[in-house]
DNA sequence: GCCTGGCACTCTGTCCGTCCGAGTGCCAGC
DNA sequence: GCTGGCACTCGGACGGACAGAGTGCCAGGC
């Protein structure tokens, strides 16, 4: 076990390097934090945790830089979440009440948080399975066509345009949507599937066929859509990762145009609380140099998205997760609201 | 007025800049091609040049490159559109027509052309001002609350909550769905304005409030979405801008990030064929050492969005034009199908 | 036993002078 | 009007010297 005394070093070198961006030596830690010991002191503490991996030197007599393991120890032990002040708290509040639909409140939550956190910010939509239908419309467009629009809670729409087996006439339609909305309103979405089950029993045998080909595009649509959207913005800040450019900033880059690889980013999170994944904790090899923050959010209590940012592994930890985090509720409570 | 000759030159010196990103001296030049004269030719007239100010010295006694203003005259007389090859019409037909819906669309062509272009692909969703409407629908949700959905040809789907005035009946609303729709169904955008304008005097003086209101949340749907969705790809393709990165990729992001500038940008373009964009000749400050070239597409004949791509003022101009025309093309087709 | 000051060592980044090559502009001649 | 020749300029590469920062280790003190 490390003493609380090299803690404290740990946690030294780790703020001023993120401050600078340069490697960190004992005399520089020493001045600019009351160690109350001498720099000599601090070099075998600084010897000691490099020995247990926690810092390394970029070479031979420079000074130290935290890995990703005295990253991850900062994060755990070191480091709270540093809340925002109440200016902040009141501008994020109504930069986020200004929105007028759901599109607009991922747009802004994503501005707010790359403005906030100064780093590549990454917000899900809300996500289907989690939420409750508000309603299902059936309408008409030719005798053997119908379009499915599908209303979620969160006001997300969603349509398919559907060929019926057979001419499927306007009463008909008109009873399954009734039907069908007085089964599924108000229900989650996982439940629907077996909300639904026994439906076409309800119906002429020749109207069967066109209500099995409307439920089964219902249900593909539930399942396809969790291949769910995301926004993502402040890319311009990735300008400021590094001095070593092109070669750090182009598999970023590139990932972040992956949704598939950002959505498993962000599933693979907790679902509660926050989710700080440090350099090669990333699964994905493009982001081994950067860490992702993490968080659900939703209109409940419950979680029916994520939300969070990029940035390189050297960050504010603190500063981040706090923005982060408020950044989560407030969106939550104007989901709850609307 | 430039001597053949001098043009001869002024298109080698771009080929050869575009190739080698260095700038390109006399000697080079008539070792590349077939001029047909000495160097020491060769270098009068680029003095020509340079005095009309078509190429530049990045400094005394380096090769030259060309100004925004010998891009501007190699690409409206020196340079054609270099058509594609069967083999990649036939890799975009293929790669689009497996798109399933207009997101997809979309997505599919950004990927596409970021692809093929190796630059920032940047693709405008159909627009609605000059699509029809294929459907209005109106959702009863609470007594006095509707939901508006708007259908356009294009597959493109927009939702608005409307609070009403008064508590609005099941068969007014029946009533309202129809008549709108019998009105506006098959229309185009801009003349839906006038087709609806006297719709209200058909109803009950109780329920005009309400229409009004629907008429009027409906008119404002068609002039919001003209601030056009857009979607861009191929981010990753900046790193290949220059050497002097930061500085120079940094505005591009933000200029990226803002929509309204892009929209911006592409609605500058000419409605019908290309435009391309060089440097300064870019409003926008953060563009200026970009070249955008841009193109309308659309189903029928007509352009109802643009696409395009956006990359440094030393790009392969011949090449690019050819893969955004051949690219526009072929999604107007994909759209004219669905 | 732990902390401290001192010392020798190592490595990087920078500065400076030199050198080389590429490219230019100009001029006289064909 | 083209060409070869020539002197000139300038940037980039190379290499040595130097300063600064940081380290590891050791002997001594609390």
């Amino acid at each position: 076990m490390l003493s609380e005394r090299r803690l404290q070093v740990l946690r030294a070198i780790v703020q001023d390097y993120v401050g600078t961006e340069e490697p960190v030596g004992s005399k520089a830690l020493t001045e600019r934090h009351n160690l109350g010991v001498s720099p000599a002191t601090v070099r075998n503490d600084m010897a000691a945790l490099e020995d247990e991996g926690f810092i390394a030197q970029p070479h031979t007599s420079a000074g130290r830089i935290p890995t990703d393991k005295g990253y991850r120890l900062f994060v755990d032990k070191l480091a709270g979440v540093k809340p925002m002040t109440a200016p902040e708290r009141r501008a994020i509040q109504n930069f986020l009440d200004g929105a007028v639909d759901l599109d607009d409140v991922v747009a802004r939550t994503v501005r707010l948080l790359a403005q906030l956190t100064r780093q590549v910010a990454v917000v899900q939509y809300p996500s289907l399975t989690r939420s409750t239908v508000r309603h299902v419309e059936l309408l008409s467009l030719a005798p053997a066509r119908v379009m499915l629009v599908l209303i979620t809670d969160t006001g997300r729409v969603e349509q398919r345009m559907i060929d019926c087996p057979a001419p499927f006439g306007e009463a008909s339609l008109a009873d399954l949507r009734a039907r069908l909305n007085s089964r599924v309103a108000g229900r989650r979405f996982t439940d629907v599937p077996r909300l639904v089950e026994d439906l076409p029993e309800g119906f002429d045998v020749e109207d069967r066929g066109t209500v099995a080909t409307v439920l089964s595009t219902l249900l593909e649509t539930l399942v396809e859509e969790n291949e769910e959207r995301l926004m993502i913005g402040g890319t311009a800040n990735l300008t400021r990762f590094g001095h070593d450019f092109p070669l750090t900033i182009r598999p970023v880059l590139e990932a972040l145009e992956e949704q598939v690889v950002l959505l498993k980013l962000l599933g693979e999170a907790g679902d509660s609380g926050m989710t700080v994944r440090i350099g090669h904790e990333n699964a994905y090899e493009g982001l081994n140099s950067t860490s992702v923050v993490s968080v659900g959010y939703g209109s409940g209590g419950e979680a029916v998205a994520k939300l969070g940012v990029v940035g390189p592994t050297r960050m504010d930890y603190p500063g981040t997760m706090g923005a982060v985090r408020a950044v989560a509720r407030y969106v939550g409570q104007i989901l709850a609201e609307s």
